[in-house]
DNA sequence: CGGATCAGACTTCCATACAAGACTGGCACG
DNA sequence: CGTGCCAGTCTTGTATGGAAGTCTGATCCG
């Protein structure tokens, strides 16, 4: 990385580091430290901002820097919303899935699985997620891959905000359960699985943190209060 | 717009008259053009145009400057996919539609018989493309909103470039038979009629220009043909 | 006449410089 | 001690200049 990168692979590395859990949401990327990071002038760390703020990523906050952006509740749950929407469609309207496609889907669950087992957190945040990517990819439509990527990321970032309590066993056993379906060549039954196994996810999320940004001090200061 | 506009109003106002078909796919849109038309500095447009550029409308041909993009054949087959499935999975995971939504609907619908019967061309375009944009928009999910947005104006593009015959009077009033199910509640048969409606118009496409830039030029020289 | 070559005009590309707002920490004052 | 002010620093915002690639059209040569 301290080879000078072409300035569309930052967004890339950025979105990565996203899908894997090692930078969430509210994280601060200066156009400064980027630059230096990647090699390159702030023209082109700032360029990259620019995409990753269109494609919802990434927000500006005027004069005092770029933050990964930090849903709200609602905004979360618009998010999911738009997977279910959107998977649940997909599902819907493909005719035929290959067996290649089936195959390719297990393998993927078999990665998820090894990676839990080994207790291995950022590949397992980034594979849990893209199964998602894999199977609309195997669906074979550029556009709705592009946006199912995006809106993974966004829900990677949530799940850590809101601290989704769904287990990644329970995803992993969803998943299969969904490629099951799909081999079985029950598009009906997968489109549903899909859809509860995102309302699933869903459904664990706690607004806990999101009234109010001293949340975090507010608990710590429960554990040991000192006065008031 | 001799007034110097803010950078995010450059992005507007071009999606804008791409949705009404003012421009039209494979337009140039130069950096310095734009920052003179907008009174911006060549900055302001280069950031506008790389947003749009993320956002999938245009895209840039190194050192030979900034196009509305222009899809393939199949790349427009994808995008009517794409937005196929999206809308129909919004209409599966909507519960129940107020009955304000029918009636915005409903007035949509009305404006859009007036531009067909005035021959508005630019009303006609923007509005059969802003029904989905506005049934998206009633399900209330800013998320989903933005992405037909997008590829809602992807579309108009493609028809443009692939000289759709679904006739105009045929789009609205398969609107209106979707805003009727809508009524009825009927969310399964409104779903199925959007499916099929998208279908139509994509059913229109004709890939002849795609395969020969010459296309124009060789149908012009058959009306009039000199020599050879 | 046909074809290669080359100058120049035009485009994006990218770095840099400076402007201007936002935050921090210290200092002075009540 | 508490509070307000203010300079210094850090951040993004925006313009501009030159580098470098691409196309066009004229010119030259065979």
């Amino acid at each position: 990385m301290q080879v000078p990168e072409r300035s569309d692979s930052i967004d890339r590395v950025i979105v990565d580091a996203i899908l894997a859990g090692r930078i969430t949401a509210g994280t601060r990327l200066g156009e400064q430290s980027l630059a230096t990071l990647f090699s390159v002038s702030r023209t082109m760390a700032r360029e990259a901002l620019i995409r990753l703020e269109a494609r919802g990523i990434v927000q500006v906050s005027p004069r005092r820097g770029w933050f990964v952006i930090k849903p709200s509740f609602e905004e979360a749950q618009e998010a999911f919303q738009a997977r279910q929407a959107i998977e649940m469609g997909i599902l819907m309207a493909v005719q035929r899935l290959g067996p290649e496609v089936v195959d390719k889907l297990r393998a993927h669950i078999v990665r998820e699985r090894a990676a839990i087992a080994s207790d291995d957190l950022e590949a397992r945040s980034f594979l849990l997620g893209d199964f998602h990517v894999c199977l609309v990819e195997a669906f074979g439509n550029r556009v709705l891959a592009d946006i199912l990527r995006d809106l993974t990321a966004r829900t990677v970032l949530i799940s850590a905000l809101y601290q989704s309590v769904h287990d990644a066993t329970a995803s992993c056993d969803e998943h299969e359960a969904i490629t099951d379906a799909l081999a079985s060549g029950d598009l009906k039954r997968a489109a549903d699985l899909m859809v509860s196994h995102i309302g699933n996810v869903e459904a664990g999320l706690t607004r806990a943190k999101d009234d109010d940004p001293l949340t975090n001090l507010r608990q710590a200061l429960k554990l040991s209060p000192r006065r008031e």
